[in-house]
Formats: structure tokens, sequence, C-alpha cells
RNA sequence: GACUUAGUAGCUCAGCUGGUAGAGCAACAGACUCUUAAUCUGUGGGUCGUGGGUUCGAGCCCCACCUGGGUCACCA
């Protein structure tokens, strides 16, 4: 049984016959000796070097015929330029029919073709190449959706998200900006990896499977290893393993972790997705608050040459040094209540007159938690510390020097969410195991994410770690932010998604 | 997971109080040697997401399912 191939598909399977019929392989081998961008003859283009020869290769992306001369546009991995192309100039005796037969009836709009020539401007001023030898490169089978633009205004833009995502190719190559993005993203990566090895941090790889998900409270994906028979886990985050370094010297470590978290998805949440983790030795979290804002402030001007970035409708500033607010001021600050003082029943009822739900399991620290998430986390546009969170949040996280019920932990609130999150860590290794073991009392009170208790992490700690800060980052999120992007799935190159219901796409052939 | 909204030609979209489908671009045939969303003439292309139901008759009404988007809940 085969699925019938739509109109265009059958002239598309012609036309590569047709190709071969004439001694023309619509897929050679030899490499094609290119020697310039689209966009880089443009910018470099002057009057008096008109004439220049030039090679270049890409998709034909649109032709306008006038019987024996067109005009057609070329788009490589910069951009596009026009390519003039007349009968008179192509044909060659080995192939008299190169403009009427190959070029203007068996070539489509998304083909690959390679254009040697010289480059000169129109009558109407447009730097363009002027083609003396076309090359058929790569026939394409499929049609390409047409988006024209005209001044930067694309018309008829393929954007049914779904199509895009699944689809992304076609997306990058027909949808213009959406490249730009992701070589965004890159250079994001580019500009942190730069800043820390600058310091001498190391950049390192842990695990990805692991068999106690640890570092994060997260469900995870689970496996299995048939050869040592047992369970394997996913990793949700980075952390206990970078730590481990630290107990094993290293002064700087620090690794871009896909994490992998078996959760729900939307526009800030996909199952895999990318935390940069650093720890650093003899570092607290107020050192590194401002090694996070020099951090983000030299990322912005990387990639954007500003740290002014429009997200929405808000202008939101990178320009460091950011805001520090404490988690108990800013509750202050957004309802007028200090509970600073307050005990589990205060807390409780000062959630019920808010209008904040709680529930029974839920202790002291995590009251406070909801407070902040429901009254204040949204209000923080501007880059700001949220500083000194409960210690039933944070049983990773060091005792804060001056109040034992705190921690000394802060988070990086942007755009009205958690961008970064960091601590002086803990490495008091009996601690850690009473705070493990608290983790494991809100599991059998029914908390599912809470923390797994990692023995050798603990046993680690008992050979010593340095004091040590450490800070973690999502870089989907950072991402976002520096392309102005409201949605992950336009951050990831293939964001998850449902497998669509298939029609055997396989099964297509001709006749 | 809940609510809501959508799925019609390769793409972007129309489609009336139910009477078995239209446009632009793309494609095909033709004209045109400086066009640029090229233009002009002509032509073809659709199991209207899938499966049921109501009806003389369903793209449209009803039910179920599939796959997206949005909002909420949980989370980074």
């Amino acid at each position: 049984m085969s699925i019938e191939l739509s109109e265009q598909e059958v002239f598309r399977r012609q036309s590569l016959s047709k190709l071969r019929e004439m001694g023309i392989d619509p897929y050679p081998a030899a490499l094609y000796p290119v020697d310039n961008y689209s966009t880089t003859i443009k910018a470099e283009f002057k009057d008096e070097e008109s004439g220049k020869p030039v090679c270049i290769a890409g998709r034909l992306m649109s032709r306008r015929i006038m019987g024996k001369a067109s005009f057609i546009e070329i788009q490589d991995t910069k951009g596009r330029i026009q390519v003039y192309v007349s009968r008179d100039d192509i044909n060659s005796e080995a192939q008299p029919e190169m403009y009427n037969v190959v070029f203007k009836k068996l070539l489509d709009i998304g083909d690959f073709i390679g254009i040697r020539g010289y480059i000169f401007r129109t009558q109407m001023g447009e730097i363009s190449v002027h083609a003396q030898e076309l090359t058929v490169l790569s026939k394409t089978l499929r049609p390409l959706p047409i988006v024209k633009y005209k001044d930067g205004v694309a018309y008829d833009a393929f954007e049914d998200p779904e199509q895009r995502y699944r689809q992304r190719y076609v997306d990058l190559v027909v949808n213009e900006g959406i490249k730009d993005i992701f070589i965004k993203r890159t250079k994001v990566y580019n500009s942190m990896r730069e800043y820390f090895n600058n310091q001498g941090y190391m950049e390192v790889e842990t695990p990805v499977l692991q068999s106690i998900p640890g570092g994060a409270a997260a469900r995870p994906f689970t496996t299995h290893h048939n050869a040592l028979d047992i369970p394997l886990y996913l990793r949700i985050a980075n952390e206990l393993y970078l730590k481990r370094l630290i107990v094993g010297g290293f002064e700087g470590v620090y690794e871009f972790s896909k994490n992998f978290r078996n959760e729900g998805m939307d526009r800030t949440h996909n199952p895999e997705f990318t935390a940069m983790e650093i720890y650093v030795a003899y570092k607290d979290y107020n050192w590194m608050m401002e090694f996070t804002e020099k951090m983000v402030e030299k990322v912005c001007l990387d990639v954007n040459g500003t740290t002014d970035i429009q997200v929405g409708d808000k202008t939101i500033s990178f320009k460091a040094p950011f805001k520090r607010v404490t988690m108990i001021d800013a509750i202050h600050e957004h309802t007028g209540i200090d509970i600073s003082t307050m005990n589990e029943e205060e807390l409780r009822s000062v959630c019920k007159n808010l209008h904040v739900e709680v529930d029974a399991s839920m202790g002291k620290g995590k009251l406070i938690d909801e407070l902040f998430g429901e009254k204040c986390e949204g209000k923080y546009i501007q880059p700001t510390f949220i500083t000194d969170y409960p210690i039933e949040m944070s049983p990773l996280c060091k005792r804060h020097r001056t109040n034992p019920e705190l921690t000394e932990r802060f988070e990086l609130m942007v755009n009205g969410k958690e961008l970064a999150n960091a601590y002086s860590e803990l490495n008091d290794p009996i601690d850690q195991l009473e705070r493990f073991q608290e983790q494991l009392k809100l599991s059998e009170k029914g908390d599912d994410e809470a923390m797994h208790i990692d023995m050798d992490f603990v046993r680690s700690l008992e050979y010593g770690m340095p004091p040590t800060s450490g800070m973690g980052i999502g870089m989907d999120r950072l991402v976002m932010l520096m392309t102005g992007q409201q949605a992950i799935q336009e951050v990831l190159f293939f964001p998850q998604m449902k497998p669509a219901p298939s029609k055997s796409e396989v099964e297509k052939t001709e006749n």
C-alpha cells in the first residue's frame, strides 16, 4: 500500500529523472568550490570592483523569469543574494539546454545550486551576481512553503507552531530570523565559557545516567541497565557530582548540563533542558552574586551589544550591579507583613488571610516559599537577587552565618521568573546527613519531590570539602531573555512534541 | 491533569440560517533579456484531522478520539 504523492511531488520526481536522462547528476559527489557568501558580497562590494569573480552556492528561493534572462535569489548560510541568469551566459556546448530546460523547467524552489559568475550592480542598484555557470548541487522533492519578503515584512509566513517545531529544518530555511535566535544561543554559551575559562575554571563532564537522581527536587525519568540489571535515572541535576570534584581538589569546575525532569510542559518548561552549574572553592554567596551579575552583563553585551533587552512590552536592563533583597524583606515589601519572627501557625494564618493555598504537609519554610511565590516572584521584572531562603527549602545550602533558620542562598529573578540559583555550599557532613534525613521525613509525609539520600555524597563531604559557592543558571531561560523570546520552544531546535499520528510517510512511492 | 480554542490544496487563509468546496502564492502550459511580493494569458490540484451519529443531504450540527495553541495547576 502506498500513499499518493501530491501533484507537486510527482512533478519534482519527474524532473529528477529528466535531469539524469540529460546526464546531470542531481546529487553530485564532488565538492563545490564556494569562495563567497551572499551577505559578505553585498557588504564588501565597491563599484570599482564590478566584475570580480565569485563562486557561491545555496538554495534557489525565488525566480523572476523574463524570457531569455532571469533574476533568482540564492539563499546561503548567511542570507540571500540576487543572481542574474541569462540564456547565452549559462548555456554551453556540453549542455546547450541549460537555460531553457534545466534552469527553467527542471529546477524548483528549494533546490541547491552553485553559481560561478561575477559581481555587478543592476540598473535598480542591487548588488547581484551575474551567472556564467550553473551547477545542480541537490534536487529537492518536496515543495517548501513559499514565504515572500518585501522591506522586511513577511507575506504568507510559515507560522503554524506545530509544523514549525516538528519540521524545524523547514522553519529555519523559510522563516527569516529563526537562525539568528540559535546563533545567539551559541554566542551565549561561548561568552559564558570565555568568562569562566579566563578565570581559570575548568569545564567538566559528569554522569547523565545516575543511580540516585540527586541535586534537586523533581521527578526523574527512569531507565534500566541490562548488563548491571539495575534501575538508572536520567539526571535531574549535576550538583552533587560537581561538588565531589571540589572535594577532589579542583578549585573551579563548571558544566553545561542537559537535565531531564518528568513533569509538565508549557512555554517555560521542556522535559529536557540545559542548566549551567559552576562551583568555586573558597568563595561564598556574596562573591557569587557579584560573579553572576558580571557574567550576565557580559553575556548580554557580547550577544546584543547592549545591556537593555526588549522582552514583550518590557525593557529589561542587565547592567550590573543588580538589586538585592532578602526574602523576608521582599514579602514585607509586597504584603506589608513582617514574618521574620512568626511561627508555623502564624504563617499559616497569614497565608490563609492572603488567599495563598497551602496544605497540611507544608512546614514553615515551604509556607514562606509559597508566600513569596504567590505574592512577590512575579513582581521582579528587572534582575534582582532574592537572598536568604528558609532552611527547609534548601537542603544542600549552608546555614546563614547570622540566622540558623535561614540559608546563604540567592535566586536571581528576572521578568518575574527564576533565572539562577546559588548557595554558599553546605560542607558540614553531619549537617548534610541531617538535612537529607529531614527530606526523607518530608517524603514520608507525602512530598514526592523530596530529595533522595546520597550516602556516597555524604562520604565525600566527610573527606572534606573546602568552603565553596555554587551557582546554577537556566540556559534556555537565559537565551529566551537574550533573544526576547517568550516560549522555550523558540530557543530549542527540537522541542519535545507528542509523536504525530503517522501516515507511514516512509511508504510514499511514485506511481 | 482541568478549561478553552483550532485542524479545509504544498503554504497562508475564505467558506452564508446544513444543499458534496474558493482565493493569493506555489505548481503545470505559454509570453517576456534589468526584475525584485516581477508582470500577463490559460490549466490542473482537496476522502475539509480521524472514526461514528443525526439528516433526503454534513466542511458546517452532535459524540468520541488524535495533534497543536492559549489559560490555570505543578515545576527550572
